[in-house]
DNA sequence: TATGAATGAGCCTTCATTCAT
DNA sequence: CATGAATGAAGGCTCATTCAT
């Protein structure tokens, strides 16, 4: 198998990428402490111990942090869909999946985060369609999820699939959202939204 | 019942108050267009056709607009608690609801200003606790129907129902985001999303 | 006659004009020393003694204060219009005219200044237009000139006078900017030129 | 006649005098397109696609273009110094002259970067010195020209010739830069200055 | 030579807010 | 109450130049 037609990339290149992540990293600090429209680009390029002119070599514009985050947030959600496609009992992954996923979700600054992005994605559409490109891939595997446990015999159908595993994603992250503005203990809004959920998927009639 | 022991307003302060909302209207106009970040106070005083300075005789500052504009989501959603509360099947008040409800949160405008506030409340403590204010009030409503609904034979059973409430809100509130985002028809949403809530809330057994 | 229809200016608006004006002069004085591109809103704003900020009340952009400029520029050639059209020997008024327009223009700042003008104007069409109307009624204004010395039979006919006109002027002023690069005598500049001039007019043959 | 005592140059010192060519010119066209100011090194090593840094290995800085620049302007001027030189009647080799040259001078590019530099040689003593040295010398050609029309019969005596050089040149240039602002037919406006130089110049009294 | 990442002062402009009128 | 000129810090971004590779 030929893979790497394009020239590896150089050294300076590797260098380079490195530097834009390290950059991306604390930009997101920023917009964490700070919320996106109050962070500088000083305070980026302070965070990043780095000269102001010099962000402007890896991102043509502070729009291109933003992009970026959306980027990373698509990567910190990759393992999930991984996660979703394992062999073995449905109700099982899925419990599984939602442990995990309430972890990441309700965690103070991805909550931050996330409404950030979704206030700045109402506007821009760039921002809102790599953050709805994400949300659909997940959506799609937690889908076929359900479609096997269904198969199983472990829940029963209702209504279309797809749309059940959007609905599931938003009680999750809505509830992850009040959360990150509440103080409630996040392991026991954990339990509840578990209950919610698993009535909401119903359970096999031969049960 | 004994009301109104302050002294009844003076037409000057009626006035007042209406140049008041007058005002807060522009700026939640200009919110709607711009964003909070992006609006300037200039944007506010020319929409509203008032001076800056005068701004100042209504508003204390920039973040006050945004108190305003949270109380205000807080008076569109009080009719909603008032048409939990009639008399009737719960099943049937549900389904009005939701209808109702869901014409108003996917709406565009108020998906942007909801996104707005949330970003804005995870790091401004009174704004969360007004928004968060409103929401409760609304989920206890609903929690309530839920109650009579179990009462009524309705619907069986399934953890507690203020929790249950609460995450039925955030579906629907989730998903009229996605949708503002989105280009979906908020029509066929609403039916699907309707279908997974009535499962969510499950059935009694002896139907 | 009824005038002022419109109404009074008031004590404020009276004022404010005055502050602009006081600020565009402390920005024509940067020009001057500087040029206009290596000038900085932050050297007008010290040199008026004001605040950045309220440079912006008194005109919209730097772009302005080059408008501004030329206006001002078009303000001190008013004056000549005047003069050219006075009673009397054509050839007299024109060495007058000469003499006094000859010490304004090789004046070094008014040099650097037309300089500059020019140089933007080539650029900006809305510049251009407002340097060429000026110089267009000093052209016109010395063309009538040219033909009342005919008609006195001072100088004999030769080509379309407001030709003459502009030819005669781009010739005082270029020489000017020479002789603002230069360090020459500018007595001894002016006596030259007033010779080639002359010249150039002719003598009417009946002399 | 002795030349070349300097060892030729090497193909190396030739390709690279050749690569500065390049750069330059690149900068003039930028230079043209934008202004001076307005033009970034960015701008021109992008035109000559060449990289940033390069630049400095060819030009110690962005100064050193316009030098080039005034260089080059003498450059353009050179043979205009030899026609004025030919042999034959005066008054046709300065219309002929006066042709060539107002469709180089009234050329908008040329006006363009004439202005320019004009601009800066006010406050840039080096570039007012290259730039007037130029002019020198095309005015002492002109100026012998003007001597020997005389001594021919063809114009007569009037004034000292060279400064009469100078005021020629003035009055061409200048009105080649009101042209490039203007949008008038540069061809009906050469008639016009031929009349009014050939009037200025005079006409021998035994003709 | 040739490259382009790195620098940080500087650019023009906008900001929320104040206050004399 | 109403006005809008005044403030000056901060906004995002560009600049000419340097230098390790």
């Amino acid at each position: 198998m030929i893979e790497n037609l394009a020239p590896a990339p150089s050294k300076r290149e590797i260098a380079s990428e490195k530097r834009r992540k390290h950059i991306l990293e604390a930009a997101i600090a920023c917009f964490i402490d700070k919320g996106f429209h109050q962070t500088g680009m000083r305070d980026i390029a302070a965070r990043a111990e780095v000269s102001i002119g010099n962000l402007y070599n890896h991102f043509p514009g502070k729009h291109d942090f933003l992009i970026g985050l959306a980027n990373m947030e698509g990567e910190m959600i990759a393992p999930f869909i991984e996660h979703l496609e394992v062999d073995g009992l449905a109700n099982e992954t899925f419990s599984a999946f939602l442990q995990d996923y309430w972890v990441i979700v309700s965690d103070k600054d991805v909550a931050i985060l996330t409404a950030e992005i979704t206030a700045e994605a109402m506007r821009m559409p760039d921002i809102a369609k790599q953050f709805l490109e994400v949300r659909r891939s997940l959506a799609l595997a937690l889908s076929s999820l359900l479609e096997k446990g269904i198969t199983q015999g472990i829940w029963r159908p209702s209504g279309d699939p797809l749309h059940t595993a959007n609905f599931i994603l938003d009680t999750i992250e809505c509830a992850a959202d009040r959360q990150a503005m509440d103080k409630t203990s996040a392991q026991a809004q954990l339990a509840h939204l578990e209950v919610f959920l698993s009535s909401s998927l119903g359970v096999s009639c031969n049960n």
